[in-house]
DNA sequence: ATTGTACCAGTACAAATGTACTGGTAGCAA
DNA sequence: TTGCTACCAGTACATTTGTACTGGTACAAT
């Protein structure tokens, strides 16, 4: 079940919709940001075709067509990342993280942020070695 | 002189070419990764279209034609990953960078180097609060 | 009963995209 | 000089994408 590839309108659809999902198709259209805004025939379509495309299911209750996410906000994310990952990194990721946090301006927050994220990796990386330790893999 | 955006195809010849620039048909095409081959001609394809897009120039070398990019991989990738981000998170990078380092497993290497990043960020923070202070900004 | 108002399914359609064939030519091998 | 290669410009064309109009209908307000 390979889902084929949304396209970068789409892509925007999906993402609202899986935040919101189960919504109904003005629930996403007025969701928009109103920096690109859009009609709402069109975020109609998008949604069928997202339908068809195997993303998200639909019911009709009672003259309202409710639509659901069929997968993750993640699974999507992480879909569309591996794309550009393989497309404009060689498939890997830490040239990007380097451009995410180098060529652009980060503030003190973000980087507060960032190194509370590290050292909680570091943390988890060393207790995942001990434990393969212990269990003498 | 904004520039229109890529397709995902055109994507990856830019990318390619941006890295070799200057290179002929020849070069980009064989520099294809061969996880996705793609014909001779359609390479071509995509050349001519970024020279029309405005990312590629181009002159006739007796008989070859050599492309050259016109924007640095660096803006291109800027501009890829600022759709993305808007796109799928709303502008900011943090969910994105959290997203690489925490929804994919990351390697001791990469935790390392991503521990360097962060000092070294931080060192140059600090530097420049210094300097803004002693201008008294 | 009449008229809006919402919403739906279907249809439309130009532009962008992915992918490639073709006919022509210049240079080199035979 | 005759092919065979490489390469080029141009053209082709089915799909996908972006974007939206339409005619029909059910429910609500008049």
């Amino acid at each position: 079940m390979e889902l084929p590839g949304l396209s970068k309108g789409e892509l925007v659809i999906a993402k609202l919709l899986c935040d919101r999902s189960p919504a109904t198709v003005r629930e996403i259209f007025e969701s928009l940001p109103e920096d690109q805004p859009m009609d709402f025939a069109t975020v109609q379509t998008y949604l069928r075709r997202l339908e068809t495309k195997g993303y998200a299911s639909s019911i009709l209750e009672s003259k309202t067509r409710i639509y659901s996410s069929k997968s993750q906000a993640s699974s999507i994310v992480k879909r569309t990342v591996d794309e550009l990952l393989s497309r404009l990194f060689g498939g890997s990721k830490m040239p990007l993280v380097r451009h995410l946090i180098e060529e652009r301006s980060i503030t003190s927050d973000e980087l507060q942020e960032l190194k509370e994220l590290v050292d909680q990796l570091a943390e988890q990386k060393k207790t995942t070695a001990k434990s393969k330790q212990a269990r003498k893999k």
